[in-house]
DNA sequence: GCCGTTTTCGGCCCGACTGTTTTCAGTCG
């Protein structure tokens, strides 16, 4: 069972108490354990115990239903409140304006168990004389129906900044001295988000009035003074709120999140006699200001260090801000090459000297072409033959290239059984070999992982590539056993990769950071297919940084030399000396 | 249900907007 897994069940179990009308505190904690199992880049199933209970949020109990769940499949406790409550109607509490006490009146008044009757129930006046439920709450009912049927879920993060900065743009026009910040889990850099949310800071009387006739809104959720809602086409809500300009540090830092970290700030703030919400921090006792200008203002009168929005998500952040012990984390303009890219020689859409030019373009001092192998036939892989023609190309291209240096490698396939698409005397006459799986996708933890232990065997595989094959939104991560990965990676010297694509982001920011403890190098790389996919390099630098990485973990930080000396070909370990003819 | 430079018991973040509430509960951020 795998933590997604764990997780969904703890938060079903939270769910289901809030129907029931539990302690809110006793449901906190179960929201709070799924978060951690979710935010674990340890595989929980493996954990023992004491291990379990080591993790903040989970203490005596929940390990327990943990353990019990692991071992067999499922929790008494979850099946006790199923039966008590069909599965049906937690669908119910995805409809927006539809909370855990209307559903729990739904049920227990009318039998009301899927979002198909509520819809029946609205439309044929079955919803009157409930309490609480009126005319207009009926109609809120049917068109959230039907905005959960075409457009539930999240978006991906990179989607979802097009259209916060067009939204902004749009506000900018008619308020032109108020500042916009885009916050919530866009600032970050989370993978997905449920939503854009949008500060202003201003004396802005129209904004809302403004925003809310946006061009693109299909539904007013709500509209006041200071915060307005809307749903905008495409299933993209937007939250946008507004406060006065020396509120401005204490609204970003609530606006930006997450909601735990949060929670915790204003748990400190009350600890110490004070209170802090979106309009600064005060004393409890005579309400006298303390700070709120700006964030980093704000954090230090919490005697914290600055955090980045990137690391405001509860995993320790708070503790190193107290101690000083923040990582200095990577940034883009760190990044000195680009190790994965593909060319019109396979699935790319521009040839080589075109992507090298780009590269040089976007400030990269040296790029490495990876172009697929050739079990990839649908991407036109190469053989032997091919792989090496296309390298004495690409070094001829760069004998012909100043100020950006050309790597002539390859992404391999893994085959199913663990081999590599390609012979070792080809790929040892390549300066960098990606290893990658794109088949056979469904093989079991066992499989998997000892398909790609044993491809890392090869000497000459210097890096995995999207190791765990997730599709944000679409596909879940291949059963691979990424802890038995990274052991066998910091084993071998070989490194993995945080693939900057916006639907892979993979190694995951968790992973990532587990691997880097562990003593891994990571690189971060574009997977381009064309040159205008260089600045997705950011979105793998946001992954890195969310998960607590510095330059100096990255390999293409480096310089030339010393990048190709940190490659697993060139290192020296017990697997023998470099390669090098 | 979790947790502890204030605690092993007694706390647990704080505020905006909506609808039908005759004074505020529910939902959401
Ligand atoms: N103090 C406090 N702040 C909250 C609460 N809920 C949300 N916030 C703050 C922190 C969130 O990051 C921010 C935006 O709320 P969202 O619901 O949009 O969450 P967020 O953007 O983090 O994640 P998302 O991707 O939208 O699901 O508002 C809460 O219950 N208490
Ligand atoms: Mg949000
Ligand atoms: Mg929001
Ligand atoms: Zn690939």
């Amino acid at each position: 069972m795998d933590n997604l897994a764990i997780a969904h069940v703890l938060n079903e179990i939270a769910d289901l108490l809030e129907i029931r009308d539990e302690n809110p505190f006793r449901i906190r904690a179960y929201r709070n354990a799924a978060s951690a199992v979710t935010d674990s880049g340890e595989r929980i199933a493996d954990l023992t115990d004491p291990a379990l209970r080591q993790i903040p949020g989970i203490g005596k109990d929940i390990a327990g239903r943990i353990r019990e769940l692991v071992e067999s499949g499922q929790c008494r406790y979850h099946q006790e409140l199923l039966a008590e409550f069909p599965p049906g109607v937690l669908d119910l509490l995805h409809l927006q304006g539809i909370g855990p006490k209307t559903v729990a009146l739904l049920y227990g008044s009318r039998r009301i168990q899927s979002v198909d009757e509520l819809e029946q129930a609205a439309r044929g006046g079955a919803l009157r004389g409930l309490r609480g439920l009126g005319p207009k709450k009926e109609q809120l009912i049917l068109k959230a129906i039907d905005e959960w049927r075409r457009h539930a879920g999240r978006h991906l993060t990179p989607d979802a900044w097009e259209v916060a900065t067009g939204v902004v743009d749009y506000l900018r026009d008619t308020s032109p001295h108020t500042t916009f910040d885009i916050v919530g889990s866009l600032r970050r850099g989370a993978d997905t988000c449920g939503d854009i949310d949008i500060l202003a800071c201003g004396a802005a009387p129209d904004l809302m009035a403004h925003f809310v006739r946006h061009p693109h809104v299909e539904r007013v959720l709500g509209q006041g003074d200071t915060k307005s809602s809307v749903r905008l086409r495409k299933g993209y809500q937007t939250d946008l709120r507004l406060v006065v300009p020396e509120s401005r540090g204490a609204a970003l830092q609530y606006f930006t999140g997450s909601k735990l970290h949060n929670i915790e700030l204003r748990d400190r703030a009350l600890r110490r006699g004070w209170k802090l919400n979106e309009y600064g921090l005060f004393q409890a006792s005579d309400g006298t200001r303390l700070a709120g200008d700006t964030e980093e203002a704000l954090y230090a009168a919490l005697d914290l260090a600055h955090i980045p929005p990137e690391l405001r998500e509860m995993r320790g952040e708070i503790d190193a801000a107290k101690e000083g012990t923040l990582p200095r984390l990577i940034e883009l303009s760190d990044l000195r090459g680009d190790l994965h890219m593909h060319t019109t020689a396979t699935d790319g859409r521009d040839d080589v000297e075109t992507m090298a030019r780009a590269a040089k373009a976007a400030g990269l001092s040296y790029i490495a072409i990876t172009d697929h192998s050739q079990a990839l036939a649908m991407a036109n892989g190469l053989d032997e033959a091919q792989a090496l023609a296309h390298a004495r190309r690409i070094r001829e291209v760069a004998a012909q290239i100043e100020g950006v240096t050309l790597l002539a490698g390859i992404e391999c396939d893994i085959r199913p059984d663990g081999q590599l698409d390609l012979a070792d005397d080809c790929l040892a006459q390549l300066d960098i070999v990606i290893a990658s799986v794109h088949s056979a996708f469904n093989q079991s933890p066992e499989e998997m992982t000892n398909r790609v232990l044993r491809a890392m065997e090869c000497r000459y595989v210097d890096v995995i590539g999207h190791p765990t094959g997730r599709l944000l939104l679409r596909r879940d991560p291949y059963a691979i056993h990424v802890e038995r990965l990274i052991a066998a990676a910091a084993q071998h010297g070989v490194a993995l990769e945080i693939n900057s694509l916006i639907e892979r982001r993979d190694l995951s920011d968790a992973h990532a950071r587990l691997a880097r403890d562990r003593g891994v190098k990571l690189v971060i790389s574009s997977d381009a297919h064309s040159v205008r996919a260089f600045g997705g390099l950011r979105w793998g630098v946001m992954t890195a940084r969310r998960g607590w990485i510095e330059a100096k973990d990255v390999l293409n930080t480096l310089p030339l030399e010393a990048l190709r000396r940190g490659l697993r070909r060139s290192r020296k370990g017990k697997r023998g000396k470099g390669v090098k003819a």
